[in-house]
RNA sequence: GGCCCCGUGGUCAAGCGGUUAAGACACCGCCCUUUCACGGCGGUAACAGGGGUUCGAGUCCCCUCGGGGUCACCA
């Protein structure tokens, strides 16, 4: 068996796409299964698309993901160049061919005609598709116009008859009547090739073995069999992949801010949690594991395990996953990671972020949600009295005040202000006080934080406050209760 | 609208003629506990509908319904 080929062939839009990152990781999944080597082409036919950065999106945004191409622009490759733009003037003399045996001809029509017989064809109530007008030009009239300089396309000449049904790998037989099938387009009047035909003449010249795409391509498959065919061409394998969803209704759009991979980075998402979670939708392994480094979904992957039907993007699953990484990390890589968002919401307002960030790992979703959990270190929010009323730790309005009021007492004159001695202290003065832990601890809590759930318990807190801004706090908040 | 594809809990999904129809996320409850989170235990929840085929159907066939894709000189 020859060696797997494969490619991926994105557009240089300035964004990677969360459905585009998928296919690059399947495709890029399958070859290093079957050794084959994974190639990275630029489709950049449409000029007025150009974005300048684009292509520098594109390569680091894999090489983050670490997906590596074994041929493409930057690095070169046997069938070079990878750049479509830089191959423009390989396809005509194809386009040329087909016309010669009659797999496609000249088209003279402009958009205005078009429109107008599509319109006719519609006002009946029939489907419109190109009729062929001008393949029944004769030769001479051709060149006529040719000559004249008249501006025209080249068009695929596909049968009336016949049928080019095909087998995908993922959605197995595709039935396809050549009667419905369309005239398309293979050669644009400024001479550059439609992206359908670039396609079909580079994956051949690059020795593609297996075509992995979308499934909206799933219907103009059979156009590009017939090219093949006519061209004397291997037709290649295909694996069309569902498509990404972002409710049952629609597609992952750029809409929501939700469709891009730097989206997702921006907001504090792991790129190991995101390609597991990614690889996932769409596909299953056929066992129980859920957590794949990259070899690992390489020894998993089989299009057998790529399912059929359109999968729901679900950040739920894709937050949980980030939470699951967070707290597999390293401590210390955890906390580089962290820093800047601890430095934004607390402006150097506590001392001891390394004690700050243990705490915060195991809490931690997405790095972006950490700023709302810390930022009343730098400031205490107003205290809602109800906060001291719970049931559970006994603590009520009355209790709280005389809980305030031990604390205040075991705390000012501790020694040192470290987590052990506040341990000590107050665990020690609560029990000689014959209280319970929680009656105390409770409202000490509500009264340092404010809040009803915080990182920490309330001798964590009083430690990163420290002394001066623990005491204040239990002061202000010993007032507040005094005055209702 | 024509053509193509898809249809198991809210979501991802296992299942490939015979199962008490897995598992994960989410949700709910309990335990642990000075709150929350983590962790542990448990729970609610599904074969779109209707016809066939078969001793037997989520699994095969047909129809209906629902959803998506595609019908560009965009990719």
């Amino acid at each position: 068996m020859t060696q797997v080929r494969t490619r991926f062939a994105p557009s240089p839009t300035g964004f990677m796409h969360l459905g585009g990152l998928r296919t690059a990781l399947y495709c890029y999944l399958f070859t290093r299964k079957h050794d084959g080597k994974f190639i990275l082409r630029i489709e950049d036919t449409d000029q007025e698309r150009y974005v300048e950065g684009a292509t520098d999106v594109i390569y680091d945004t894999l090489r983050g993901c670490g997906i590596h191409w074994d041929e493409g622009p930057d690095i070169g490759g046997p069938v070079a160049p990878y750049i479509q733009s830089e191959r423009k003037d390989s396809y005509l003399p194809y386009a040329k061919q087909l016309v010669d045996c009659g797999h496609a001809y000249y088209c003279f029509c402009t958009k205005e005609e078009l429109q107008e017989r599509r319109e006719a064809v519609e006002a009946r109530g029939d489907t419109w598709k190109y009729d062929k007008h001008c393949l029944h030009l004769t030769p001479e009239k051709i060149q006529q116009k040719l000559d004249a300089g008249l501006p025209c396309v080249i068009r695929q000449n596909t049968p009336t008859t016949g049928d080019s049904s095909f087998d995908d790998l993922v959605y197995g037989h595709i039935a396809a009547p050549n009667d419905t099938l369309d005239d398309m387009v293979l050669i644009k009047q400024d001479g550059m090739p439609t992206y359908n035909f670039a396609n079909v003449i580079d994956d051949h010249t690059m020795g593609i073995t297996h075509v992995m795409r979308g499934m909206e391509y799933l219907s103009s498959t059979p156009k590009y069999n017939l090219l093949y065919k006519a061209l004397g061409f291997d037709i290649p394998q295909y694996i069309h992949l569902p498509t990404v969803m972002r409710d049952s209704k629609h597609k992952l759009s750029k809409r929501d801010g939700d469709a891009y991979y730097s989206d997702f980075i921006k907001k504090g998402y792991l790129t190991e949690a995101l390609i597991n979670y990614l690889a996932l939708v769409g596909w299953n392994p056929g066992d129980e594991r859920e957590f794949f480094t990259m070899d690992e979904l390489i020894e998993a992957f089989t299009v057998q395990g790529i399912s059929k039907s359109p999968a729901i993007f679900d950040t739920n699953k894709l937050t949980w996953f980030n939470a699951e990484y967070i707290r597999r990390m390293e401590p210390e890589a955890y906390f580089e990671m962290a820093k800047p968002w601890f430095d934004q919401a607390l402006g150097g307002s506590i001392k001891d972020l390394k004690r700050l960030s243990e705490l915060m790992q195991s809490r931690t979703e997405v790095f972006n949600r950490i700023p709302e959990m810390i930022d009343f270190f730098r400031e205490r929010p107003a205290i809602n009295l109800e906060l001291y009323i719970n049931k559970k730790q006994k603590s009520s309005l009355e209790s709280a005040s005389e809980a305030l009021a031990l604390a205040e007492k075991l705390l000012e004159g501790l020694g040192d202000w470290t987590e052990e001695n506040l341990h000590e202290a107050l665990i020690s003065g609560i029990k000689e006080a014959s209280m319970k832990n929680g009656t105390v601890l409770w409202p000490l809590r509500i009264a340092l934080s404010g809040l009803l759930s915080t990182p920490g318990g309330a001798i964590e807190i009083a430690y990163l406050l420290g002394r001066e801004e623990a005491l204040r706090r239990l002061r202000s908040a010993m007032d507040q209760l005094g005055q209702a």
